[in-house]
DNA sequence: CGAGATTAGTCGTCACGACAAGTACTTGTC
DNA sequence: GACAAGTACTTGTCGTGACGACTAATCTCG
């Protein structure tokens, strides 16, 4: 048994399985991670969030994307597209443009003082997203990435 | 490549490194299972975060957990654990006891409802946790917790 | 002893997520 | 054409996280 974890969480008590120990890994290692790269981001003014939903809207190309849309393209689904929006729009970095053959719809698109901004932030945060991970050889990120994909695919929804 | 997340997320560009995909397949994995686990612990009226304080102090003993301690135990370090606290002590399932000789800390301690809740919980949450990984091997979820580990410690602070 | 630094916790504010209710619009059916 | 159902988004509310200012208590050092 591992001790690496159990030492971090100071736990007394042993994991009852090696599922939830492996569930505990996975929630611990995904927030600092995350946390690293948030406030690496916060250098730029966006938080991830913002920056994942800049980048989506950027893929998406110049007729931009439905708010439904990005939000499924989100890592973390369904989150609130409409206020997102309206912070990023605020700072000029989107704007909304409503359907004319659905006027339910609203589309998000990316400004070009956005575009701006990513561009500006692509080479120092994919320097430190590399950085995050310089430790782990090319086998092991690969290994790590099956397994998280296997996870992932047959999980119980 | 893997194409799996690529298709999941519709990105057309492909990562621009390994790492960044081990990134993204982490933070996405770590999301299914945790909003998994979160809707299941909404069934007992907890949020994750709150059930993990309440089995830290479970864990803490009798005397309790002073609010700094209680923090640095979290899966996401640093929350508000006064805020945290007051919630949970407005249901009763925590008590909190001023420190007798340093009165500047205080004492989260779980009563015996919050110990009641958790006795309850405990069964049906350890076997949910366990379905949602059952299709992982054993050997399996040792690599992966090998790889987070090694992951989490040699990060860049 | 007493001023200043330190520590532990509290509180205000903002940005998310989650959820539910509401609104505007479109579609299916008669 | 009109109404019911469905869709896309908006808005309100709650519970976190992140940050920073603030208070109270303790410690350090002259």
């Amino acid at each position: 048994m591992a001790p690496g974890l159990q030492a971090e969480l100071k736990q007394k008590t042993p994991f009852t399985s090696r599922q939830q120990e492996a569930y505990l890994a996975l929630l611990r290692t995904a927030d600092a991670l995350q946390s690293s790269m948030e406030s690496k981001l916060k250098e730029f003014g966006l938080t991830g969030t913002q920056y994942n939903a800049l980048r989506i809207l950027r893929g998406a190309g110049p007729e931009g994307l439905p708010c439904s849309e990005i939000g499924e393209r989100m890592i973390t689904h369904d989150p609130d597209i409409t206020r997102l929006l309206n912070r990023l729009e605020q700072r000029g970095l989107v704007e909304r443009i409503r359907d004319q053959h659905d006027r339910r719809v609203i589309y998000g698109k990316i400004t070009t003082a956005g575009q701006k901004l990513l561009r500006e932030m692509q080479e120092p945060i994919e320097k430190y997203g590399k950085e995050m991970l310089r430790h782990v050889s090319q086998p092991e990120l690969q290994k790590l990435i099956d397994l998280l994909e296997l996870v992932r695919c047959g999980r119980k929804v």
